[in-house]
DNA sequence: AAAATAGATGTAATCGTTTACTTACTACCG
DNA sequence: CGGTAGTAAGTAAACGATTACATCTATTTT
């Protein structure tokens, strides 16, 4: 394997040229620029990565935490970090922290560890309680989940306001009785809740909203219970991708036709809502460019450490489909036997 | 930040002692070995992984190769494989190739960049051709993708014989005009094309196959195509999951209801696939555990460099849901207007 | 009891870069 | 014309571990 001396040998120059050229730092003159890619080219060099991070200190590496990239939703934003991220010669470390605080801090201490120049964030609630970036080593950007009153760099949808639209749609479509199902581990989940709470307020109508932890088997299971109480709801909720999917299972499962019995909605617009029929009315999140927005917030961090905190706010898109057709008044027949 | 030398300090031992304990090493003494951990310990020094892999010429590190993380196959693949390179202390660097054989072979030397102990390689055709393991500086284990013929550590499905399986079961429920959409980008999809050929030919029925990149929107289009030809088929089989999405799409905005119409079968037991009415039928891939083996396969290989080449071939299971029930025999009345 | 061996520990070379510092040269200015 | 910048290139000192080799002690062997 050919070092930086052989390269440097064979243009007849210093390995500090080399090393200037191949950095692309000014103050190299063309001549010795072009013998040392000449070089470099002849003896296929690669520098070794080890010992410039070791010596420049410096990794070129970012790492990303995500409760898990099977949810779709990190699935979307991982890709587009990655994207950007090797467009500008980045690695990206994925880890999956389960929504487990402790396997969370494992990972940020691994990147501690592996020197990072930056992290991308989905932090659990235990992480974001008190969040202050100077604890850590490198920069974090927080994404998809971010409080009120955190100061930190963060890209989130517009929780509360979304919500707040889906739940009028409802509403407006004759639908009273809405349950929200809502993830308590994380902060997203609460937000959408307030969001839904107020909407649902602001009608003169109570509020209905079951806290669960955000995992398919879990809705269904409370969505199940739900469906056996009485009255029946006119319409479920979910607050994530993974919620609604299993509201859906329930609802198929218990052979509720949706939405002439139970009306249904939720949050992202993936592929199977478009597909069960009637279609599933959602809130489309722009999920890609979140992702592009955090990596790219990183990128700006880590080039001025010193910049103004920033918070990217996306706004999610109300997609009405067949689930939550307006309801047609015959009030006192929805219920089923 | 502490560095090695700073804990021999505090023992009272040498940095050589240091390296020993922490590497596990035999021949160290209980009371240094002490000694070195309480003050490992107090002064919090973690390893400078930079300079340990530059000395220690290993980088504790994999590369993931797949041709989009997007792709829910590649999604459980990467999940399975992260889970048990970290619990072996591995960092798993993930790239999407994007079924493009240029980036994947630049993604190829990145992995030589970095050193990487071992690479878990989806393969392109291109890289499938005459494959072979010698041709790169560390040890590879293909997934999902294989010939008949590659000699290299590999974990696949059993790609012929679940579509023979498949399409069998088709024919036994009485689909005979049955058209196959198939993925040419990829080995796989070529290796199911064979077991569903194989199948109508032992029924005497002509096979219809036909070839597509495997994107959804290139599998809506050609069945969108194909539901606009005479005769209709009787069912339209996709050769994964992405296939089968766009297929089930084009079906619903044609608006031909399955399987009255036209049936509907294909790979990947996704979760939508239980939510669409009634239910299609799939062969299931134990993703996880294809994900799970390659790893391990990998883990092997790099501990015993020379160790006999190995294949895992995994088998699929048939699910069997409403899409393919049983036709009434009813001939001549399926055609729709 | 001396020699050989094995085992524990320490010393210092080494991994392959980047970069601080030195040197050489040119050009410009008073 | 001497002195002073300014620029381009080179020399060698980091970076912080691991590990080959040397050393020392204790034990076994002859």
């Amino acid at each position: 394997m050919a070092q930086i001396k052989d390269v440097a040998m064979r243009a007849g120059v210093s390995v500090a040229s080399v090393s200037r050229v191949l950095a692309g730092h000014a103050g190299v003159s063309e001549s010795i620029r072009q013998r040392v890619l000449m070089a470099v080219e002849a003896l296929d060099y690669r520098p070794d990565l080890a010992a410039r991070r070791l010596r420049s200190r410096r990794t070129d590496t970012i790492g990303l935490i995500v409760s898990d990239i099977r949810n779709p939703f990190f699935t979307e934003v991982s890709r587009a970090v990655e994207d950007v991220a090797y467009q500008h010669h980045l690695r990206v470390i994925l880890c999956n922290a389960d929504e487990d605080s402790e396997k969370e801090s494992l990972y940020l201490d691994l990147m501690r560890d592996e020197n990072v120049s930056g992290v991308i964030l989905s932090p659990t609630l235990a992480a974001l309680a008190g969040f202050r970036p100077s604890d850590y080593p490198f920069p974090v950007v927080l994404v998809d989940r971010c409080n009120r009153d955190t100061t930190a760099d963060a890209v989130v949808l517009d929780n509360v306001d979304a919500a707040y639209r889906l739940t009028t749609h409802l509403i407006d479509s004759g639908y009273r009785r809405n349950v929200f199902f809502y993830g308590t581990t994380s902060a997203t989940g609460r937000q959408r809740r307030e969001g839904y709470a107020a909407a649902m307020a602001a009608h003169g109508l109570e509020a209905q909203a079951e806290a669960l932890p955000a995992t398919v088997d879990r809705a269904r299971a409370a969505a199940r219970e739900r469906l056996h109480r009485r009255p029946l709801p006119d319409a479920l909720v979910g607050s994530s991708g993974l919620i609604l999917l299993g509201l859906t299972e329930a609802l198929r499962e218990a052979q509720v036709r949706f939405p002439d019995s139970v009306a249904l909605a939720g949050f992202d617009d993936l592929p199977w809502t478009r597909l069960v029929e009637p279609g599933i009315t959602v809130i489309a999140q722009p999920i890609y460019d979140i992702g592009r927005a955090a990596i790219e917030l990183l990128l700006q961090r880590i080039d001025k450490p010193e910049q103004a905190v920033r918070r990217v706010v996306l706004r999610g898109e109300l997609i009405e489909r067949g689930s939550s057709a307006k309801r047609v008044q015959a009030t006192g027949l929805t219920s089923i036997a």
